[in-house]
DNA sequence: AAATGCTTCCGAAACGTTTCGGAAAGCGCG
DNA sequence: CGCGCTTTCCGAAACGTTTCGGAAGCATTT
């Protein structure tokens, strides 16, 4: 079944009267072999067209040169775009490094730990990329109880002893909501993505350090949460400015396509932005949505999430390869760019 | 490095006083162990929480219980909403039968037969599942050649000598043609999805041959390529209804969402549907679209793609377990359902 | 009593790779 | 000459599973 006939370690040994485990030696670079044979090795195996059995390896080695991502399936799931971008996006790296990316969707019905369990029992993966993490998140600790390599895209709380890479999430909202403040706005909306997703709660905590440090008031009314998409945007906007009232003078967006829900609805409202109401967003830089697309232009903070797919890969196989635990972490910076659809609040 | 501590067969073996090979057979019920150890032997497997090592059992049999899709990553990719359905639709037939479905995604610079050629020859695949074969497609070649399992999603010419599952595209759109000519309708459009894909040509031929058996000329302007998306659908509807000349009378769309566009168009050129233009779609019957938000009502043919899922997997396990060809393929039917949105041609 | 068959079991080989522990050959040095 | 060092090589074991070819035990048939 299955498989043509392929050359194996043991016809390149044939082929040039060398042992096997030179063969091997030579093709995977180690010291203790002639340059010349390494060199005639490394060309018979073209000429054979050989390709590692991967399969043989990870049995012998540990290491199968695979990595998984598990996600699962969720009706949300494709609706803000961001599901593609990561998995090319990851797909990409890896299979740059020579190692193959591979996805696994999850029935929601299954708990996922037991997924991960048998993956990682079968024994084909060499590690996990987690990403949209919970700040509270059981696949983290579990990963880490069972010792399998894993890099988070995003952080957890209450530990830090994994790879990771982040963004300031913290930082982003802070700045957002006390520039916010700067110009004289006191109620600032902010709507965000799903409750307990670490970026979430992360910027909330931004948000709201940023009104403590100025003595304002916390309203927990203007903290919204929904699924990041423009119908998010949409519906809290008139819910916030649609009654009486007093209404907020800013918002404060978790991405782009609630920035345009925003947009919409404020102008179906008869609210002006800039001068009725500030918008500032935060840009991720997707594929699908730019920011030159709304009018006026946007105010946001920007970090590209395709900046994080390099460093992700590279911190996973760092952290297979056994590297030690401060090359692996990082928290990238963002830019803050003042555009024309923040000003001064309406007195 | 990977994977915590598992039991393996030995320790079933060694905690039973059995030999290896006899828990091997009794966990793969083979015939020749006794009811009695065959019982104990899977009790104590449940109980020493084993799980099979598919590496080494994909290296001693040839089968690893894991299938790959390759998709070649594109912009156009997620236009449709059509990939996140097939993968999470196939991911849940395979996982359901204890077996693991794993997505590639393919740089599009790599020509995509290396990539097979790296995936099979790496050795951890048993076989592979086709989707938007082209009319042409050197995978299926490909991989026919090399004698590596696989089921296609929709034909290929030429050829049929592999398992598939298909519609009848011939068939629906011969008789959407023919029910629209037989409405009196002389000039029909067709708005189909990118050229060279199987099912576009199939259902071009279907079109041009309910034509030709009416004695129809066939106007090559009336037939449109594109991304299947509203967006194609409004462009298109513009440029064969906003210039002058003799306009068609029926349009017949490749999926809802180009149907989505052309009604929109229509409505923008001032065109009422069916009294100026009948317009007659293909259904998908996905997720995110729903047939019930046209108004007037729109007149299809419909064979929901997520009654595909289940005899993919099963016709590619059949190939994998050796079946013969003529249990592993088939062609479903259609509905034609007539609503309001097709009428008799305006003289 | 010997031959046959059935059921239930097991040892050993195999899959293709990596890696451990030498070992041969060549060299310079005392 | 004998010693140690370096370079370059190799045999054999190991990873966890499946499977081939018996073989033991027992009952039935000749």
């Amino acid at each position: 079944m299955g498989g043509g006939i392929v050359a194996t370690l043991k016809d390149i040994s044939r082929h040039l009267n060398l042992s096997v485990t030179q063969v091997s030696r030579a093709l995977n670079d180690h010291s203790d072999v002639n340059e010349d044979t390494r060199r005639k090795v490394k060309e018979a195996a073209i000429a054979l067209k050989y390709q590692p059995n991967i399969t043989a390896r990870k049995l012998a080695s540990g290491r199968s040169g695979m990595i998984g991502l598990v996600m699962t399936h969720n009706p949300d799931l494709g609706a803000d775009g961001m599901w593609l971008e990561i998995v090319s996006g990851l797909s990409t790296q890896f299979s740059g490094r020579g190692m193959q990316f591979v996805l696994h969707v999850a029935q929601p019905s299954d708990s996922i730990l037991p997924t991960y369990q048998k993956l990682i029992s079968a024994g084909s993966l060499d590690g996990f990329v987690l990403v949209e993490p919970y700040a509270h998140d059981m696949r983290a600790e579990f990963l880490s109880a069972l010792q399998v390599p894993f890099v988070v895209h995003g952080r957890v709380m209450g530990r830090s002893d994994y790879p990771y890479y982040d963004i300031d999430n913290h930082g982003l909202a802070y700045e957002s909501t006390r520039f916010l403040i700067g110009r004289g706005h006191r109620r600032i909306a902010n709507i965000n993505g799903l409750e307990h997703r670490s970026y979430v709660e992360a910027r909330n905590t931004g948000y709201r350090a940023a009104l403590q440090d100025a003595g304002l008031a916390i309203d927990p009314g203007l903290i919204r949460h929904g699924v990041m998409t423009a119908a998010t945007g949409l519906v809290n906007t008139v819910q916030l400015f649609g009654g009486t009232g007093p209404h907020p003078t800013a918002v404060i967006c978790a991405n782009l396509l609630i920035a345009q829900g925003v947009y919409q609805s404020l102008a179906a409202l008869g609210l002006s932005v800039p001068t009725d109401v500030s918008v500032i967003a935060h840009d991720d830089a997707l594929i699908g949505v730019h920011d030159s697309a709304f009018f006026p232009a946007l105010t946001v903070t920007r970090s590209p999430l395709r900046d994080s797919w390099q460093p992700l890969a590279e911190y996973l196989t760092g952290a297979i390869e056994g590297k030690p635990l401060d090359e692996l972490q990082k928290i990238a910076h963002y830019q803050f760019i003042e555009r024309s659809s923040t000003g001064p609040a309406k007195s």
